[in-house]
DNA sequence: GTGGTCTAGACCACG
DNA sequence: GTGGTCTAGACCACA
């Protein structure tokens, strides 16, 4: 399992944590049903506190992503991530949004704001490495 | 000038009020050599704090969107926005990745997902409302 | 017998299982002087650890719901479970509380509330399914 | 503001809390609107850590009872709780079903049971005292 | 001064 | 051994 945290960054280290499942799972690194670490070995194993790992666990539980069972650990949602709803659609517009403005005002054109979505896609969907 | 700002979001306040300002201007609502309001009468008219305001301005002075001169006040980059560069690039993948993940997660396809952006490039070049 | 437990939730099995039991009683499924499993067999039959059933037989014995005989193995209580004391009223009382209080601020009215009161009790009444 | 905590109780002081003050709410001793201490004030208030304040806050932001501005502190959602949902009523049937299959055992009868529900209703809607 | 984040260390319920 | 809870103390972004 990689995990890619930058301590430098400004993201809280919570959220990358949560991106970077999400991005494993995106990537199918991790299959339903499959396991996770226990709070405490990925907190040590990545050298940070067991609350920051809870915290990210936490939010990924509520998104849906992963269950929490007691003393059995952390598994990815055998059921697969909840289908994209209305809710969802529209934060998602609304994360847009302000990417796609920005690159409007710097000349940076809609096919080529496609092409990187579209290469983006392709990065994912090459499957687990 | 139209100023919407959610104050229940967790969106730092000055992030969205330099949003919009982008916003504005990929709607071409503002043009460039085009002032602003001072830091005062925005803030003030919006009901913010001066120094949100000026926290907002500082940072599209830094990233080449507007210029602020001591007597002029604030105007829209006379010269045009900076063009996309490689740096932008890479924040933008960066900023895109996380979207897309969580995207193929939920089921939303790559269809959907360039359909929406397209949606949205539409929303903007609508022009001046 | 139906044991129906839920390992995602964050309610502890032990005390899944000892309201079933309960379900049961007051389901008339269990008659006073009626056997229950042995700690053993039901723990294999739905695929617990040994000590959750025991703790579940262990508080359901001191509420007066069963009798546990070395010997004989464990009874749903032949004289019946003790009536309603005042201890228990109160503390029936505190637990409606909370739920009682997020009703009204959810305007789900107290027709309502009782209404659905009602049909969980004539849900149970139905008798021996 | 009246907090009543049990530390001896085994409910964690967080959910005391939670409920503390959804009982302030439906005993309408909290408007909407009306602002709550804050995290730090009302930790020292009670004498509890000020993360444990916040955990209850969380939560209560999460089900849509407050809203937690930066920095402006915290208020009663000043739209009102949002209304009972399906999944509400679900929750609340499978809140009230241990409840009342225990009351069925001990032969606490039905008029029993609802007269105290409308003992609590009223309790609540006695208004501010 | 406010909430958000992170760390650290402790105890407990659960299985 | 696992997650859940609580405490304590620290720094930062925000307004």
């Amino acid at each position: 399992m990689l995990i890619n945290l930058d301590f430098e960054s400004s993201e809280p280290i919570y959220q990358q944590l949560v991106f970077q499942i999400i991005e494993g799972i995106a990537r199918k690194d991790f299959r339903p049903g499959e396991a996770l670490p226990s709070v405490r070995s990925l907190a040590s194993d990545i050298g940070i506190n067991l609350h920051t790992v809870n915290k990210a666990y936490q939010q990924l539980k509520l998104e849906g992503f992963i269950q929490i069972h007691r003393q059995k650990g952390v598994v990815i949602n055998p059921d697969g991530v909840p289908k994209a709803d209305e809710r969802y659609k529209q934060q998602l517009e609304k994360n847009l949004r302000p990417l796609i403005a920005e690159s409007i005002c710097r000349d940076y054109g809609e096919e080529e704001f496609l092409l990187l979505c579209k290469m983006i896609y392709k990065n994912y969907q090459g499957g687990r490495t």
